[in-house]
DNA sequence: AATGAATGAGCCTTCATTCAT
DNA sequence: GATGAATGAAGGCTCATTCAT
């Protein structure tokens, strides 16, 4: 396995620069010159390697959830283990990756950031990678349900819960926050974030399921 | 129809553009020419008004506000009713404002917008709208939940129900949308969404607060 | 004698206004809303009556020299005096129009923004109206100098006496100044002053003369 | 000849043409347009190289004074040369500097643009730049009293001999000029400025001293 | 192949002037 | 006659993109 050329290395470092500036800052706020800064190359590099600061925007996308996913896949669990720990696992993936800094959670912070102000273009791309996480939520959550969900109801649920997770990250400090100060989370606050947010949806899911059942 | 000098008309249509186009596309997004073409006003108007855009968007926020309190008032149930149904209304009305489009829902689209996209100067002004609201939605909660919760806890369950409401609000149209497409909810599909939260949210606070009573 | 219609008076009231803020100001610097503000005129006033900016400075000009002019002529002494008295009663008039702030000073103060700003339009008018002034110093110069100076030579003695009165109002607080900090002038300052500028002028010219003479 | 990518060589030419722009009409009137124009360069130029116009007026001043005193230093005369003759050579410089037209006076004409229209951020600049000027005057022009002259009277006389030179760059042409026309002077009438300003000053300065002597 | 100097469309803002009333 | 609401040309600044080297 040759060593990447010069070329390649300075397209790298755009990439990973722009993970950073774009999970930083958002699309719209991020500066093509702040990236080539960051990655230390000439202020015309990222048209050159990528066209556009769009296409970077999609590739630095892509590079970021290749990465989290090799590094730490969402879950971990044993697929056996009951749903309710299932469901921790995923609701504690998922906080993670939003709400921690650093390199771990460019990921998670793309996806906010895709939320707050989406680039068209990456649509196709980020419902391709998040779908596996998708599929893990429904899964969980209906079993929980024990079944008893139809269509509509479980996408309601698996909402509800990604929701709670999601919106959290409008607090933590993605730009100037909302609410609570934008402070960044301590360990122990996102553990209180999971078992929260994993109680508040084993009941609310359970509740849904009963009243379908009474129905 | 008078063309010029019928009192602060165009100040009023400015008003009006700008919390539609504010609301509509957020405040980085919007473009003071587009607000002044949108109010058939010259291109300089917004700044002999209101001085700059940031204090366009202050009073526009305000604007958007009075009109909907006058309008549909948060709630609007009986105090003396169950905290369930109290929440429901709540719920119902939250939605309500920040998913139906045109000018009943320009105040909670603005809301959204602030959490995509905080400006400074408004948050003072925001605090003081909401917090009648958030008070609301902390009483209802705390009666379900049957006075069990600490501080901590009721402070999460308020996000969790909260949350679920708001970040359907970034599927909802917000700027080209994230997940379901942009569509926007009919009135079915809101008042099928108002149950569901409900449902869920009970669910979850009960669950919550019994665990609170076990522990 | 009819007091002046309501029309007339606003206009008055224009006048005066104007006096003050290009007198404080400059032409390009003073702002036609703040005239209108300060004269308590809508905001239509100055085209209406006067046409234009700066056709409104132009008359500004003309009646802030007809008003010094008569409250306050410039030198006032006896022509038969000794031309070194004449000499310091001009220079201490001028100074006295140049750094006392008020309305005696407008027309001295409009004097000094039309050499940091002029406006071609009103160098007739200025030319006319500072003739006298002009005539006078020269009278005084010229009997200094025993009439032993020859034409170019009392031009320029001229302009040295000249010069170091005017140009002390650039130091004076006209816009922020330059050296001294832009104080204003306390009397006893303005008497020093008075005493320096004639005893180094009548120096300067003597000893012009005299070599005017050796020569 | 390259049209590009040739080294900072539109940088260099916005100085230039700043300077020559920023000279003639002042900070208030130069428009970055023309500046930009001048330099043949983008309207984005200023602001890609120098960050704002203010900057670039910091950058132009220094520039223009670093030129001058490389190619025309003041003075230069023999420091033990009598003080009058000293006199001479700094009236001489200074005038060359303010009344000469073209790159050798843009320092000059600077400085009387920053008399009529001061820039609070280059007062730091331009104090550091002319003391050594004004220390140089103040020099020769005690000399020429003789030491007879206390602070306030030697300050004074400075301020005399400075303005008659100062106040004539107002005539000159900086601006549609004020009283002669602004015409633009020859050698020859620098020259004969230089003998009467230089023949006026120690007369006046002589005066001055006698005076204070006989006190 | 790679650079970075240079570009220019587009934004917000200012303010003398206009004109319907 | 007089008002003041409304205009619009022009200014400085931002930043993704281009292209000669």
């Amino acid at each position: 396995m040759a060593a990447r050329s010069d070329g390649n290395q300075t397209k790298q470092r755009l990439l990973e620069a722009a993970s950073e500036v774009f999970a930083e800052r958002g699309y719209q706020d991020a500066r093509v010159s702040d990236i080539c800064k960051a990655a230390q190359a000439a202020s015309g590099a990222v048209n050159y390697y990528f066209g556009s600061k769009e296409k970077l925007y999609l590739e630095a996308w892509e590079w970021a959830w290749r990465e989290i996913d090799r590094k730490e896949p969402m879950g971990g669990v044993d697929p056996d283990a009951p749903p309710e720990e299932r469901l921790r696992s995923l609701i504690k993936s998922l906080l993670h990756r939003i709400l921690v800094h650093g390199k771990k959670s460019q990921a998670g912070r793309l996806l906010l950031q895709e939320m707050r102000d989406p680039v068209q273009a990456v649509r196709p791309l980020r419902k391709r990678l998040i779908r596996p996480t998708i599929q893990e939520f429904r899964r969980s959550i209906e079993e929980i349900a024990g079944q008893k969900l139809d269509q509509r109801a479980a996408e309601h649920c698996h909402m509800s819960v990604m929701h709670q997770c999601l919106a959290i990250g409008f607090r933590g400090g993605h730009k100037p926050p909302m609410l609570s100060g934008g402070r960044r989370f301590t360990h122990a606050e996102i553990e209180y974030l999971v078992d929260h947010i994993t109680a508040f949806s084993i009941g609310g899911i359970t509740a849904i399921a009963a009243a379908k059942k009474g129905a």
